[in-house]
DNA sequence: AGAATAGTGTCTGTCAGACAGTATCGC
DNA sequence: GCGATACTGTCTGACAGACACTATTCT
């Protein structure tokens, strides 16, 4: 198909990342093709000019090939390029980062053939094709960097949360606990949180539910 | 040369910084080809799969093409893409951070042909030709977090400098002034920077010289 | 009443910002 | 000695971490 002496062969991989049992996870396929095939990957799949208007929307294609779902959050992270990564030839990977609100994990995946998987982010469990295990790694980076820095991940919340359930996503993101005071201290100064007049049902002790402001997007200051 | 329906072109731009007269600057280069012929841009190339390794070759190569000396680091920024950003059509460009030791300015220029300038950072004071206002603005974006967040630009001194002159340079890319004892307070702890036992010469009170420790690299934590 | 979870008050250490002070050099 | 610049001490306010405390609802 290509000749990968003149131009690299471009492709765009996306780290899919939502919470399910607690756990930040991440969207694996194995691959039904050859290089790598039978392993486990990244979705991925390469540019199409005549069909892509820019990277991201060829992001979002190979995303809606495997799900059927919108994704609210579609970030660049990076590029990993070089002659020798893919056994194709010169290729550049362009990773994009991606969010999944947990309450839309179940009943989205499009695909009856390829095998999917939600595996652990942190340690998916199965070594990965091409460079992908580094491509994940610098994607969680980038998403706890943010998230260390006190960037909210409001795209991986259902519409409404309380802010309990806010800070289990932060934890599952971090991968370690944080403290109920703190957390809730910093977020009384965020433009970000909007108090919804109701509250959860059939709990406890109910708890407010927010929601995300208009403008959101998980941008730092 | 290239029919970029099927395949885009791929191009590396480098914005290269150093200082001069106390102010942040960066390269560029009037463009002597079409398109944006006469056009003030930084500079930048087509990749070469054959010659070039890594993008980041390709970066050092276009580098060695405008200057003749080696530049201590280079970083990945990120890519702007998309069918428009280039008339010649669909384009991929990867944006590089260069930092050039301020005692290293003079006598690099390598082309006797292109027009080359030395512009201030902030604000280059011409229409720039592509995207590249866009990329300027994002390099300088990162290159003012990572000094915000305590990581020093040493790769912008020379071989030994004082800590007043590393100020000075911290204030130049951050564009805003910084207390004396507060940038001291903090360089306190930092393993990047080695006292050698000299001092100045030549001037009223002679300060300690410093140099970079030796795994150096201008990285965060 | 008691369990469970929501939400708050407070103490402490660390660090940034501001600014004044002391030390040491060239002249 | 004097001017200039290197370098340090200290006060204050903001905020993170730790932890105990109060509040409200379900069973």
């Amino acid at each position: 198909m290509a000749s990968p002496k003149l131009y690299p062969l471009v492709v765009v991989d996306v780290a899919l990342f939502s919470i399910i049992d607690g756990d930040l996870r991440v969207l694996l396929v194995k691959r039904a093709a050859e290089p790598e095939l039978g392993r486990w990957a990244l979705p991925g799949g390469a540019l199409r000019p005549d069909l892509d208007a820019s990277l991201e929307d060829a992001a979002r294609r190979v995303l809606r090939s495997k799900i059927s779902v919108d994704i609210p959050h579609l970030e660049d992270i990076r590029t990993f390029n070089g002659a020798h990564r893919d056994p194709r030839g010169w290729s550049i990977a362009v990773l994009y980062c991606a969010l999944l609100p947990r309450d839309q994990v179940q009943a989205l995946v499009r695909s009856k053939v390829e095998a999917v998987e939600w595996a652990c982010a942190a340690d998916p469990g199965h070594r990965l094709a091409f460079d992908h295990a580094l491509q994940l790694e610098h994607a969680l980076q980038v998403l706890r960097n943010k998230v260390d820095r006190h960037a909210l991940p409001l795209h991986l919340m259902p519409e409404r949360f309380t802010l309990t359930a806010l800070q289990r996503t932060c934890e599952a993101i971090l991968g370690s606990k944080l403290d109920k005071a703190v957390f809730r201290r910093r977020l009384k100064g965020s433009a970000d949180l909007i108090e919804t007049g109701e509250f959860e049902r059939g709990v406890q002790r109910p708890a407010m539910l927010y929601r995300a402001s208009d403008g959101f997007d998980f941008d730092l200051r």
